[in-house]
DNA sequence: ACCGGGGGTTGTCCATGTCAACAATGATGG
DNA sequence: CCATCATTGTTGACATGGACAACCCCCGGT
């Protein structure tokens, strides 16, 4: 509207860039295209280039955080230590990136489960489970972990942390370390009394 | 419009229903206050008599699904056994509750968030939450379950039940009755071997 | 008979998503 | 250098939806 040149430069990343801010401070109902192109300094409409549509945008940001959450796991992963250890700082890394894109995890999950999604976001997912999985089946392996069905105990080892996630995000970090903390040792102690 | 009688008789119930199978059917994204009314038979407006606005509708739509969740999860309670059956029963409830009603639980949880929620459906939030944890406390109190701290052991349960949720909603029941039964007992033998 | 208020209606305003037609830009090849 | 053209933005328009205001209908109590 003012100054600005004509062309933006690279309205695509300023637009994912608001979007995120937008989705973390106002709530995924408050992300509208126009407001998003009226912080760009843009025309209306110009957020149809580089989308297709809304649900286009969303999927884009989604498709981020998948990237960015697998490539922080990718690191934790690399640390070491036994199988407990490992699967703490994963866990650590979920619930860190959890409590800091709280929205954002939202709608990745949102994301995940439609039907029509599109080929790069289900690989993402894929990749990003892959990495939780691995310390777990690397613990069978080597007699670190039961040796009951290694897919049930994928899927508890997920699920709990997801659900922890899910159930907590909102409260403090510390509050969150000290949880999370006890639900890995009651995780690998079981709920049977040893 | 048409025989209809000027007053609807429950529209408020009416919306309700409608709003609960759009949602279900379409999701939440294409819920319309309008759309509604047109099912109804009602005029456009109508339902700005029940409902303040759509989320006060969303709200009423998150409470009788908590309060319908947890008349299932008193139910289930009901029926005894040692903990880890409870346990395991409460687990299939929800599950089965989750199966059926994908859309609803998610809205429900999107309002748990809110900040500024009614005190209503935080109450009823309070309530479902004691049924999950009361076998747990029980079972502790009958040393049925490990000594490690309640609230540790609480929060593993939730979060597990939780998350499996979240992450299999979508597959068939029988799929998830099966995964259900060896995170059980996942859950308590725990993931160190014994 | 009257009226009061809950429940519905119409009309309107404004914001948004989406599309179509058009314009500025700058990269490319002649 | 310049003609050209795909890219990226712009304008304008349309349909849908939420929210509100002002008005109307009808039952229940007096």
């Amino acid at each position: 509207m003012a100054d600005r040149p004509y062309h933006h430069g690279d309205l695509r990343a300023a637009l994912l860039a608001s979007a995120e801010r937008a989705l973390a401070e106002r709530g995924p109902a408050a992300l509208s295209l126009r407001e998003l192109a009226r912080e760009a300094g843009v025309s209306h409409a110009a957020p149809g280039r580089h989308f297709r549509d809304k649900q286009a945008l969303l999927d884009a940001l989604a498709l981020s955080g998948f990237e960015r959450l697998t490539e922080r796991l990718e690191e934790a992963s690399a640390a070491g230590g036994d199988v407990r250890a490992q699967v703490l700082a994963l866990a650590r890394v979920y619930v860190r990136f959890a409590v800091e894109h709280a929205a954002l995890l939202d709608l990745m999950h949102t994301r995940k489960h439609d039907p029509e999604i599109s080929e790069q976001l289900s690989a993402a997912v894929e990749r990003m489970v892959g990495w939780v999985e691995r310390p777990i089946l690397q613990g069978q392996a080597s007699g670190e972990i039961t040796e009951d069905d290694p897919n049930a105990v994928a899927v508890t080892v997920s699920s709990t942390l997801h659900g922890f996630v899910a159930l907590n995000a909102s409260h403090s970090p510390e509050e969150i370390d000290a949880k999370l903390a006890g639900v890995v040792r009651v995780l690998f102690d079981g709920l049977s009394p040893r």
